[in-house]
RNA sequence: GCCGGGGUAGGGUAGUUGGCCAUCCUUUGGGACUGUGGAUCCCAUGACCCGGGUUCGAAUCCCGGCUCCGGCCCCA
């Protein structure tokens, strides 16, 4: 019987982390030379910052733990709230506006299938202090081109739930919820159902639902102003004060639980026109899409996700939006714009052809060992690509077969005869040629 | 939590009307080959997901569990 891994989890060979790591690389640099900085945050935390953001509910799809203190404790589901716990707790006073990036293993406690695992990478960035459209255009646009520079065709859906919500304030407070699923699991039909039955379908808000691209945004100032008028004889407060109904589930619980500390959220169309605009000049291509309404009541404004194909079900790699939560967190409110993608299944579609550099190897006869391990040591010093020596006690000519299976480029042949020369052989692994090279010759052949 | 399809050496597989030491390829270690690799040959290591049941006898049939893959729910 052997130990297996633990369920929604997965082993990375080499191949598997060079990749990995190859992508990860081009990514982090994008993000510095956009003047992100690198941070990093504890893998638990207590469980109550999740709580807090995401309501009580999450506990269930979270792996929690007491530690032998009794603290209730949280492997961490997502990054964005511990970095804002971190923002909170050392950095208020920073000069603002504060660029972080990072990247970690997140945990949930979900039904692992294609895309989705108990373990699991997020990449992500914040721009916290600023809630200008400059703010949220930048962010957006560095989401995109982090997307691209993995060689990923994303489809970037830009929102603004400005205009739903105001929507929303006519509606009962008791069928929100169940309005934003059916908006969210884009259920058009069952939408038009739901509101005629509540005699709210003179809203635009199925109309609002189906614009797209460049002209959405004029239409949707109109439709805006006809919310003005009809908001005049609709007191929107009407079934707001009144009871909230029974939600049918936790999460519902939780959303409208949640709508009692919303984010307030301005009716600012020109706001979000101007996000567009500055996404033109940055070139990055995006579609106006009001149907992304990212559940959560702390985002105010801005919402965007990138989606690909060739994933399955889980085609979302990332997703992100403007929102204020230092103030839930127990800080002054301020206001950032954020994403997270999700690494893993960027690293599904990526391709990647860049392959390790092949290593040297040092092969010697056995009674010069010790001018073997001094090559070595010299050629490490001096070239960056792996230098290799036999550790099993093999002879010359098994130790060049195991050379040759692990795919060396060169090997650095050293015996009595190449001790007394000073001078060792360089063998050409590809096609046999050899040469006698002192070892400074050797380093600066082979690019040191 | 729900639905469907799978689990045989490290990887890929044969074998299911129950029946002799579970097949083959590959990988790994050793040898032929203690100063020159890739080929070839020989040897060795290594598996029926777990637990019950039926049976004289189970990789094979039955039940339960675990797990992988795809989907649903959920998706901060």
């Amino acid at each position: 019987m052997t130990i297996e891994r633990p369920r929604g989890t997965r082993d990375f060979l080499p191949a598997d982390s060079f990749r990995r790591g190859a992508v990860r690389k081009g990514m982090v640099e994008l993000l510095e030379r956009w003047g992100y900085q690198e941070i990093s945050t504890p893998t638990f935390e207590h469980l109550e910052l999740f709580t807090i953001k995401s309501g009580p509910s999450i506990t269930e799809e979270i792996y929690t733990f007491k530690d032998k203190g009794g603290r209730d404790l949280a492997l961490r589901p997502e990054l964005t709230a511990p970095v804002m716990r971190m923002y909170v707790n050392e950095l208020q006073k920073a000069p603002k506006p504060l660029r972080l990036h990072y990247f970690g293993n997140c945990f949930r406690y979900e039904r692992p299938q294609r895309g989705r695992f108990r373990e699991f990478w997020q990449l992500g960035a914040e721009l916290i202090g600023s809630d200008r459209p400059d703010a949220e255009a930048e962010v957006i646009a560095l989401a995109g081109e982090l997307v691209g520079s993995a060689g990923v065709a994303g489809d970037l859906h830009i929102g603004y739930l400005g205009l739903i919500r105001s929507i929303m304030r006519m509606i009962p407070a008791a069928e929100r919820p169940a309005v934003m699923k059916l908006i969210d699991k884009k259920e058009r039909g069952l939408l038009a159902e739901k509101l005629q039955e509540m005699g709210r379908d003179h809203l635009g808000l199925q109309e609002l639902l189906d614009l797209r691209g460049r002209r959405a945004l004029d239409r949707a100032e109109e439709l805006a102003e006809d919310l003005a008028e009809i908001s005049e004889d609709l007191p929107p407060d009407e079934a707001a004060a009144g009871s909230r109904g029974p939600s049918t589930t936790d999460a519902a619980k939780d959303r409208s639980a949640r709508s009692d500390r919303a984010a307030p959220t301005a009716l600012n169309l020109p706001h979000f026109r101007e996000v567009v605009d500055l996404l033109g000049i940055y070139g990055v291509e995006g579609t106006v899409d009001f149907q992304i309404v990212r559940g959560l009541e702390y985002y105010t404004g801005t919402v965007f996700e990138i989606y690909a194909s060739g994933l399955g079900a889980q085609n979302q790699i990332c997703g992100g939006g403007t929102y204020q939560l230092a103030g839930l967190l127990g800080g002054q409110e301020t206001t950032s714009t954020g994403f997270g993608i999700g690494f893993d299944r960027i690293m599904e579609i990526v391709a990647v052809d860049e392959t390790p550099p092949p290593p040297i190897a040092v092969v010697f006869v056995p009674q010069v060992k010790g001018e073997a391990v001094r090559v070595a040591k010299t050629l490490r010093h001096r070239l960056s690509a792996p230098v290799v020596l036999d550790v099993m006690g093999r002879g010359l000519g098994p130790q060049l077969k195991q050379a040759s299976s692990i795919g060396a480029g060169y090997v650095v042949i050293v015996g009595p005869r190449e001790v007394e020369l000073e001078k060792f052989t360089l063998r050409e692994m590809a096609t046999g040629s050899q040469e006698a090279l002192s070892i400074d010759e050797i380093a600066e052949k082979l690019g040191g």
